[in-house]
RNA sequence: UCCCCGAUAGCUCAAUCGGCAGAGCGGGUGGCUGUUAACCACUAGGUUGCAGGUUCGAGUCCUGCUCGGGGAGCCA
């Protein structure tokens, strides 16, 4: 017999005679002469009751059906006569596929701190919290594609491993064969007998390819993994990470700022709509808030405010900042949270920053002392988006990357897309994990990843 | 990388002024019960993160290290 997810089965208006259904057992309670077993398959954050009455509660049995082990049960699924559950199911057939040491299994039913649950990520999925989160993280990435394939976006495979530093966005994991490094200052090419001949990393972003796949199919997205080599040790930073970087051509910084707003409200709706149950978790034991703040996400439309009026506005709010607002300089974290939590109260766009404090490839606006940028600043997870739009006018783009101290030849593909048919275009990046942990109200990134990579953490 | 805080039983934590290292949960054993964070009784379980120092005496004070948390910077 076929086994059928437990899902399915708690779904159910009727009951059925014969199903098989596969998982590991939470706990079990004994009683005379019957047993109750929580059988969880991962296949949603609710349980299903297994009944073990006669030769299937006898205690030889009964010793092996401890917490964690993993079963095949056969039997009926009928509607339990007791409070707690619709339906159950009466087994038949109990087969225990892998034991599991009660004395040395780790998890129990009483909850665990996170950073004891980090050192078993391997067996944290396991527990319902990162089970339902896990979920949650599939579920929002395939609204990430339905989204972007509804409003006519191609999904871009930007490379991994790449040859340029991009944007300059961070530092580089670089990427070599050669067992011992070349010499810091080593010939004309240092590098030429490693594998691609020239110094190699692992993709910080994938911006500039989509740029240019942008101006040849007219909307693109990449959706993947990216990689930080920065000593970043704050709840907010991971050393690999998924982002979701949309290009679009014929488009400004309007288009930019709309299709962000739209991105995030449909992500919270697909969530609310398919994730339920699984989003009540965080709602009662992680953030008792987190329902009102999703509903302050797709609520109202997002707050826009130039970065010459935040300035103002901060220089004016009388409040105690550690670090006074200056005027050119960047916003310090304090300044963007109370900006964002306590000023507008929902998320804010802070647009049009100083050119200084921003990469070559913002488009330099009419003023010629912003560009046309834009952060998107969310209650306690702070920025969520950056993008731009971005500079199509090739000698704007020369002298931006002269003043910035970056050498053009490196980069002639990038700067060819403005010789051939440019085109104004813009786009953003999102940090996929920033916005599940706004999506759960988990506080740190590295609950909402699988296997997350930190400095000095490279375990499983 | 900088600043602050922490590390005690498998887990979550307590231990007053430097003076016998404890509880709950989990585990084991027995009992009870269509149970459901089950309940009752008994029981095992410790190099107090590591290395050094001060002291008659250190979980407690000092130094260094490792790991973890919070904040900052960098950013998504």
């Amino acid at each position: 017999m076929k086994r059928t997810d437990i899902r399915r089965l708690l779904e159910r208006e009727a009951g059925l005679e014969a199903v098989r259904v596969c998982g590991w057992v939470r706990t079990r309670r004994d009683a005379k002469g019957i047993s109750f077993l929580e059988l969880n398959d991962g296949s949603c954050l609710r349980n299903l009751q297994v009944i073990l009455e006669g030769s299937l509660a006898e205690e030889g049995l009964l010793k092996r059906l401890t917490t964690g082990c993993a079963v095949a049960v056969e039997g009926a699924l009928v509607a339990s006569p007791a409070a707690g559950q619709r339906w159950e199911l009466r087994a038949r057939g109990l087969e225990v596929l892998g034991e599991a040491d009660p004395e040395s299994y780790p998890l129990q039913k009483k909850r665990h701190r996170d950073e004891f649950l980090r050192g078993i990520a391997h067996l944290r999925p396991r527990t319902n919290k990162y089970g339902a989160l896990f979920r949650i993280r599939s579920e929002a990435a395939f609204a990430v594609h339905r989204f972007f394939r509804e409003r006519g976006f191609f999904h871009l495979h930007s490379p991994i491993l790449t040859g340029s530093d991009c944007e300059g966005a961070g530092e580089l994991f670089r990427v070599t064969t050669l067992r011992e490094p070349p010499p810091a200052a080593g010939g004309e090419n240092p590098w030429a007998e490693d594998f691609f001949g020239r110094e190699a990393h692992l993709t910080v972003s994938g911006q500039l390819e989509a740029e240019l796949f942008a101006c040849a199919l007219g909307r693109v997205y990449t959706f993947g993994p990216t990689f930080r080599a920065e000593n970043s040790n704050t709840p907010r930073h991971a050393a690999e990470f998924w982002m979701i970087e949309p290009e679009m051509a014929f488009a400004d910084l309007e288009d930019d700022l709309e299709l962000a707003e739209a991105l995030v409200k449909q992500l919270v709706h697909h969530l609310r709509e398919h994730c339920r149950e699984d989003l009540e978790l965080f709602a009662r034991w992680v953030d008792p808030e987190l329902p009102a703040r999703l509903e302050n996400l797709v609520a109202r439309p997002y707050a826009r405010i130039p970065y010459a009026e935040a300035v103002r506005i901060l220089q004016a709010a009388g409040e105690p900042f550690e670090f006074p607002v200056q005027p050119g300089a960047d916003l310090q974290t304090e300044h963007e949270r109370f900006l964002c939590e306590r000023h507008v109260g929902r998320p804010v766009f802070v647009t049009d920053y100083p050119k200084e404090i921003k990469p070559f490839y913002m488009r330099v606006n009419d003023d010629g002392r912003t560009v046309a940028a834009m952060d998107l600043l969310v209650p306690r997870v702070g920025e969520l988006v950056g993008g731009s739009q971005r500079e199509e006018r090739l000698a704007v783009l020369e002298r931006r990357m002269e003043e910035t101290g970056l050498p053009r030849e490196p980069y002639w593909w990038y700067l060819d897309i403005r010789r051939y048919g440019t085109v104004p275009h813009a786009g953003f990046g999102l940090g996929f994990e920033r916005f599940l942990m706004l999506a759960t109200g988990v506080a740190n990134i590295r609950d909402v990843i699988p296997f997350p990579r930190t400095p000095r953490s490279l375990e499983f």
